[in-house]
This record gives structure tokens, C-alpha cells and sequence, in this order.
DNA sequence: CTGTATCCACTGCGATACTG
DNA sequence: CAGTATCGCAGTGGATACAG
């Protein structure tokens, strides 16, 4: 079933997430990920996005090379990186370009539909750096009060 | 905004969270969570913000008893939801009121800070429901030709 | 360069039982 | 009602080695 919605005859199935029988539970889980966040706020062009930087023209979008994403999110490991990008692929988040150089060159960029979602996972990124202070002095109170 | 992070000489510390030893790749973590999603969607009033229902006005922000959102987010189990609740207490995103009743009552209500949060993690789960039928007609073609 | 495959430690998370 | 404590398994995710 589904598939096609296509004609979206379907009505719009009214998906509720806090329902766990739901797929839009499954979606949720899916983007509810480190890695996925970071990949796309990579693959989005956050990266060159700095404050300090030529902040008001965003870079936008660019597709970026497996061993580019690699470096930028250091710490990622390959399983890791390869099977984030995998599901993204998937899901149509993302699509994956091999070009069949000496040494093989695959190229990541995101789709339409990825783009959308980096819309978000963005400020996502944005809200944790800008409010880790205030969450931390939080943290630091909280131990402190229940110790 | 406080931000206050205050008088600190450090001004915009330029966190960046495709570091991994930065600690805002820990905050990024925390709230890149299923069920962290889910309960700041279920304080934040998005329950009751169903298109069809009667409330073109959002409900907004409201405390929740911790069985009502344990019914809220069916197939959460005591741990997780307890567990959950506690570090989103901890982070100062919500707080917990405890009034001694016969049987004693708690009550959890997102802080401001929590519905700063909320207005992104919204979204987030909106993006869900709305884009599943897409994602996953992406899914079937992959699957298929990838068979 | 870009993966895939394997081993393995860790822990997320559910199920269950007990307390205030 | 609202937890806390404990067991236990399955999945997450890292390190390493191998391959197109």
C-alpha cells in the first residue's frame, strides 16, 4: 500500500507521530540521528556558513566527496558515515554520483526534498551552539542541587 | 535571549559542532533523540493541534501529569520516559512540580527555554508526517532497483 | 579513493519487580 | 501515581582488515 500517493487521493492518512504504530514514528527516529543531522548540515553548506564568515551570502547547497565529509565531521567512522549516508540515499535525501575516475570519485549533494529537511536540521545545529552555555549552567545547577 | 552567557570574555566562542570534541556535539546528541522530540512535541500542546480538531488557535504550552504523557507516547516504556524527562530537567527545558497529594502528583511544563527548543523539534515532527509518502515511494524505488 | 565485512565492547531500551 | 532497581538481549557504533 501506499506508494504512490501520487494521486493523493488518500486524504492525507492524518499521520501522528506520537503514535507508535505510526511510520511517521520510524521517519521521526530516522532524522532523530547525530549523524543524519550533521551530514546534512554538511552536505547543506553550514559548514562554510561561520559567523565570522561571509555569513550573509550562505554557500547553499554543494555536493561534497565522501572523504570531504569524512574530514568535516571528525569523528565519524566509516561504518557509521557510509550507512548514514546509505539511508539518506534511500529515503531520497540525498543522491549518490560515481564517477569513474582512476580512483573512483562518488559525490553526495542533497535533493529537494533533502534540502527541506536541512531547512530544519539547521537550526537545530544553530539552537545547540548558541544555547549550550545557558544548558550547561542548568546542568551545573541541577548536580549541584541534588547532590 | 540571556545568552548571558555572560560577561564571559569568550563573547562568541564560535562553537562548531561538526567538531567532535566540541560540546555542542553532545547537546546535538541529547536532543537528536526519538523520544526527546516526542516529549517536547507532547508539553508544547502539539497533540491537540491536529488539523482537523477544533483549534485553529494552538493550544501552546501546558504541564502534563507524567501518566498522561506515558499514555501520550504509546510504546514508551517507564524507563525511557522517566530517563528522558530527568536529563530534559537536568538541561533546564522543563520543569518538574511535585504536589503532595494522597497519591502524589507531578507535573512536568517545558521552561522557556524548553519552548525555544519545541518551535524547531515541531517542525521537525510536522516535516515527518508530511513528507513520509514521499520518502517512502523514494524507498520502494531504491529497494528496487538496487535488487 | 570508497567502500564492504568482521569482530566486539558498550549501552539503549524493554520487561519485570519493588517502594513511597 | 510516580517512580527506582535489576536483568538481559539486541542493536549501535568503533576498530581493523580486506577489495573494487
Amino acid at each position: 500500500m501506499t506508494t504512490k500517493a501520487g494521486g493523493k487521493a488518500r486524504t492525507k492518512a492524518e499521520y501522528d507521530a506520537f503514535l507508535a504504530a505510526c511510520p511517521s514514528r520510524q521517519l521521526l527516529d530516522r532524522i532523530s540521528n547525530k549523524w543524519v543531522v550533521l551530514v546534512l548540515c554538511a552536505l547543506g553548506g553550514d559548514a562554510s556558513a561561520r559567523p565570522g564568515a561571509s555569513d550573509g551570502a550562505r554557500a547553499g547547497a554543494r555536493a561534497m566527496r565522501y572523504s570531504e565529509i569524512s574530514r568535516l565531521l571528525a569523528g565519524v567512522s566509516q561504518k557509521m558515515l557510509t550507512q548514514t549516508l546509505r539511508s539518506l540515499e534511500r529515503d531520497g535525501l540525498l543522491t549518490r554520483t560515481v564517477t569513474p575516475t582512476v580512483p573512483v570519485t562518488v559525490s553526495y549533494e542533497l535533493t529537494g526534498l533533502g534540502l527541506s529537511l536541512h531547512e530544519l536540521t539547521r537550526h537545530l545545529r544553530y539552537w545547540a551552539q548558541s544555547h549550550m552555555d545557558e544548558v550547561f549552567a542548568h546542568r551545573e545547577e541541577y548536580d549541584v542541587r541534588t547532590s
